[in-house]
Order: structure tokens, then sequence, then C-alpha cells
DNA sequence: ATAATTTGTGCAATCGATTGCAAAATCATT
DNA sequence: AATGATTTTGCAATCGATTGCACAAATTAT
């Protein structure tokens, strides 16, 4: 079994006769070092299999190159499809990503914020649960300088920079399609009204049928935390009310995953007894029958000027950046369920 | 704008006219330390908002306490849940998780085991590439003793710990299921040899095939890199066969749900003129129509595992801990596209 | 009361790289 | 050859926590 001490600047300073100051130097290719003495220590080092320390580096200049990122859950397509933007630019920058997630919990939230700020993270990308109903630990970052960028989901009393996409646009498209397509009773299962794209959604919901002045109906309105279950439950009330919607925009395509298999439990035809539209894109949409209307949210950018943005912030510290808030639009994705 | 200095050992052991040493071993509960000064140092380290500096810590022990992951693809589903249960696991024994992405490319992945060995992760934790055919890279690791664990697909030529799924019995059961319901000439869509998981399941699929006394034709087995195209190509070659198969066993879901969208565009019932098997369970194979059988991987727990495994032995160093290879079980979900 | 233990603290070195300042070496100029 | 200007290099402190060893204090045994 071969020894493999690890070798230092020392070692090399040691070896080449000179002292460990000129070794750093030359291996950061500082102009005060002469172009033979660079050369000498930068061969001497590949020789010798040098690999910095980062962890010593890092102690010294008080930066870890380490950007965490907080995402409600990995496992859907859109957040692993965001962190795989955030990864991408991350590593062309050699920024490392720690990743972590809230399950929706706002103690779980606070709890991997407080981690990722213990570790010393130089930036914070998140996107918070749908509990979060505070900001004393997103606070921690801002107070101490700590750049924090929110995706998608964003803290309203955190002045930051924010990528969100037009929530707001969409539910007001999405509702308008269902009117032209014909639809008279349109029915919203909205999400969280904590959060601004929720809220966003249905504020475009309730302006199209203002517009088309269709009258706003409490009973067509439902409020769920949009997963499998609920969503179930939503859409049975919807359709047991004496005067059923013929066309459901719901708040996310899990819901209308679910109000589809409801339907073909339920023999209605979709989109002939009910239009159903929903939001995000998931993998599964496009090939369900009948395929789902939905919105498709460009997650892998969003991550990726996510990380351009903050690393950008990170990297000028000193230079005042003014906080910026990016709307990128949605496409609206037409399919057979409510065509 | 307040400032909030950073609190150090030595700012709380000027205050409290202590040694720095003695904060530090009361901070870490030291036998050494009396009672007394233990309860004294940690009230004022709270007082004054102490908060360890995790990079000197870490210098000085040569620790980093974060893994190392690399997955092919974060945002698939099996490795997004994978790494959920591995984050789930490594922050309840305060690890953190850098995790990174080789895009199913040799040199990308090369590429991200060098960064995470400069960053100098306690453990990697890794599953390899389609092109992965040299182990140089990884070696890295175990000649300087950090552990590795493969999870799914493995280097056979590293000596380490895996956590894979019975591959070879999955094939079997899912040929012998084909089979069983009838199927009188099965085809299989393989993916690259080079992987362990894709040759185990076609070598299930052979011994399931000699053991009916069936014939291994070659035209009946295609080997593809499993994508989308591919699986197209490779399904309409199949089907244009004078004598096209009943049954396709495909290696995974994407290239099954290819092979459905060609029988749907040609009028190909499923599975009245060929069954369809697919394998992972993606979220869309249950809602597809018809809905996809399926074998059902337990990613969540093979991550869960998986960290488990590798923080044990980052924390036994000492002891000599033999490999072990952990094989999962996985489950038949036997849906329409083979009923 | 003194010696022998046990227990609690402190000193100082260490982990490995970075950097302000000073000293040395090189070069240019007269 | 001597002076000044410039370039190159080294010294030593620093980042913040940890730890072996030694010493001091408290406890027990004689």
């Amino acid at each position: 079994m071969k020894k493999h001490p690890e070798i230092t600047i020392h070692n090399l300073a040691y070896e080449l006769k000179i002292s460990a100051s000129t070794v750093s130097r030359a291996l950061n290719n500082n102009s005060r070092i002469s172009e033979k003495t660079r050369q000498l220590v930068q061969k001497k080092a590949i020789e010798m299999g040098y690999r910095p320390n980062i962890l010593a580096a890092n102690l010294r200049s008080k930066k870890t190159n380490t950007i965490g990122v907080v995402v409600p859950r990995i496992d859907r397509y859109f957040f692993s499809s965001a962190i795989s933007g955030i990864e991408d630019y991350a590593w062309t920058k050699g920024f490392n990503v720690i990743i972590s997630q809230s399950n929706d919990l706002l103690i779980k939230e606070i709890n991997c914020v407080q981690t990722l700020f213990n570790n010393r993270v130089d930036g914070l990308i998140i996107s918070i649960s749908m509990q979060t109903n505070e900001d004393k630990h997103l606070r921690l970052f801002s107070e101490k300088n700590i750049p924090i960028l929110f995706f998608d989901r964003f803290c309203p009393t955190i002045d930051s920079d924010r990528i969100v996409v037009d929530d707001f646009n969409s539910g007001y498209k999405i509702t308008r399609h269902l009117i032209e397509r014909g639809c008279k009773r349109i029915a919203h299962i909205a999400g969280p009204e904590l959060l601004n794209i929720y809220k966003d959604r249905k504020d475009g919901y309730i302006k199209a049928l203002a517009e088309a002045e269709m009258p706003l109906i409490d009973e067509y309105l439902e409020v769920t935390d949009l997963t499998k279950e609920e969503g179930i439950q939503a859409f049975t009330r919807l359709m047991k009310l004496p005067n059923p919607p013929d066309g459901v925009f719901c708040g996310n395509d899990t819901t209308a995953l679910s109000a589809l298999e409801y339907c073909q439990k339920n023999n209605l035809k979709v989109p002939g007894d009910v239009a159903l539209f929903g939001f995000s894109d998931e993998p599964f949409s496009a090939v369900v029958t009948p395929s789902l209307s939905t919105v498709k949210q460009p997650g892998y950018q969003m991550g990726f000027q996510a990380a351009q943005k903050i690393i950008h912030r990170i990297e000028n510290t000193k230079t005042i950046i003014p906080f910026e808030q990016t709307v990128l639009s949605t496409v609206l994705i037409i399919r057979d369920s409510s065509k």
C-alpha cells in the first residue's frame, strides 16, 4: 500500500529552496513573481502532485465558494430541473452547491437555512415552503449581507433578487383560453394564498372572469394544498355542485391529474363535460390520456439564471447592485384536455 | 446598519477570563472540563451569539463533513429520489451533500469526481455514466482511502461498497411474466453492456427464454442508449421485422413510452398486438394509457441506505469493514400494457 | 500535615494558505 | 562605480479551532 502524504506549499518551497510565500504567489499567478520562478513552481507542483487545500484557503479568505439551495422537494421535476440549471452554471464558475429540502415544512426550512448559514455558504438560493409565513431565518442572511435569491416562491418581506415566472398572466391566459373555447362555468383549484405564485394565478383567473363579465362564484374557488388527495376532494366537491363547472383551472398538474382520474372513474368526458387545465408541465402531463393542457415553466433556465445572478453578486460584494425581480414568461401548452 | 463582527472562541475566552482551549473544550463537552465552567461557557456562547467556524475546525481535523454525489442526471426521478434519501439521512448526521451530474458523459464525470476530490469530500456516492469504461478518476479516492459507494450503476474494477437492485432477477421475472401471459416472440431493448444493470437485465431475459426453451433470436435483441430517440428507432426496427415480436421488454420506461407512442401512431393494440414492459416506474408510467407495466426500484431507500453506509464507514475509518454489496429487491408492477 | 492522586486549565504548536511590509536582488541611469 | 528605481522574494502574522503536554488546584490517602 503506497503512502501518499499530502503535499503543501511548504514542501514545494523546501524542494525549490524558496519560501512558501513565493510558492503561494507563483501558484496564484501573482504579478510580483518573475516568469521564471512561476514556471519553476508550477512545474514542480504538477510533478509532486500538489493539490491546494481549499479549506485552508477558505479559512483565510472567509469564502467557501459554496451556494446553498433550499427547495421544497428535490424529486419534483420543476425543482430538480432548476437545480440542474444551478449546478451547471455554478460548476463552470468553480462553485459548489449544497442542496437541502424543506419538504414544504416551515420548521424543516428553518433548520436547513440555519445549517447552511452555519456552514457559511456564500449565497442562498431558495424557493420557500408552503408554510413559510415568517422570515426571521432569512433575515440572518440579509443582516450579514449574504446574498439571497428567491426563485419561483418568494418571501415578500425580504428585499432581494427574485426570479419568478409570470403567474398572474399565466392564470389570466389559462382562464381566457377556457372562456374562448366555450366554457361557461369556470372553477379554480388554488393553492395557499400565502405563496405569491398561487395568489397571482388566482388573481389572473379573477381578472379574466371579470373582463368577460362572468360572475365570480364562491363555490367555484377551492383553496387546497394542491396535493393529490386534497385535489381529489376539491374536485369532487366541485362536480357534486348542483351546477358543476364545465372548465377547471387546476393550480398544478398533480391536482389536474386527480381531476382527470375522477372523471375517468365517473364517466365524465374530458374535455367534453369538463375541460381541465394544469400548471407546470410535469413529465406525465404530455403522455396521460387525454393529454393535459398546462403551462410550461422554464425550470432549468430559472436555475441557471439564479446561479448567474447570485454568483455575480457574490463576486462583486463591494459594488452596490440594486435588487432585481426577473420575470420569465411561460408558455401555454394546449393539449387534449382543453381542446 | 448594525455591525455584527464574528465571535470567536478567543472573544469568549477574553470575556470569561479563561483560555481559548478551555472554551473549545467546554463547547465540545470534553470530559476534562468541570461542569461549572462548561455551563458558564455555553451560556456565554449563546449570549454572545457565538457560531463555530466550521472551516477552521475542518482544517484542523482534516474532515469536511461533506459527501460528494455524482449522478448521471438530477432531473430523472430515480436519481432525484435517491438524492432525496441521501439528503435526508445525511442531514440527520450533520453531513452536507454536494451534488453534481455527469450528464452520462465520461469526461464530465471525471471532472466532477476530480472537483469533489479537490474539495476533500469525506466520501463519494456515485452512479456511473453510461460511458464509464475506465476507473482512474475513481482510484484517486480508493488510493487515499476515501470511501466510495456505488449505487445502481457500479464500476466492477473498483473494490467498494455497492447498493444495487436485483436487475438479473427483475429481467428474468419480467420475461417470465411475458411468457406466462402468452407472448411467443419476446424482444428486448437493452442498454449499453458496459453497465452492470443492463447486462444483468439482459441476462435475466436470456435465462428466462432458455428456461422456457424459447429461441434467442438475434434480431430481437436491440442495444441502444435507451433515449427516447434511439428507443423509437429500435422499436421501429423490431416491428418492421417479417415476424415482429408480440412482447417487448424495454430497458427503461422512456423507451417503453416511445414504443407505446409508436403503437398508437401505427394502430397497434397494446397489449393485444404487442405487450410492453418498462423499467424504473417513472412518474408517468402509472398514468399513461394504457398504463405501463414496469419495475419499481426503491430509489429513496437506496439513497438513504447509501448515506447510512458511507457515513458509517467515514465515522469508523480506523476499523476495517469488509466491502459489501447490498442487493435490494424490486417489485414488478403489472399494469395494462402487459395484462 | 504531608505526600500521592485526581481533576481542571493554560501554553503553545498545528492545520495550510494568504498577504502587508520589509529586505534583497536586479536593473537603469548618470 | 555609485545612486536611485524597480522588481523579486522572504518574514512573520493571520484566519479560528483543536490538542498534547505541562502545570496548578482540589481531593484523597497516609
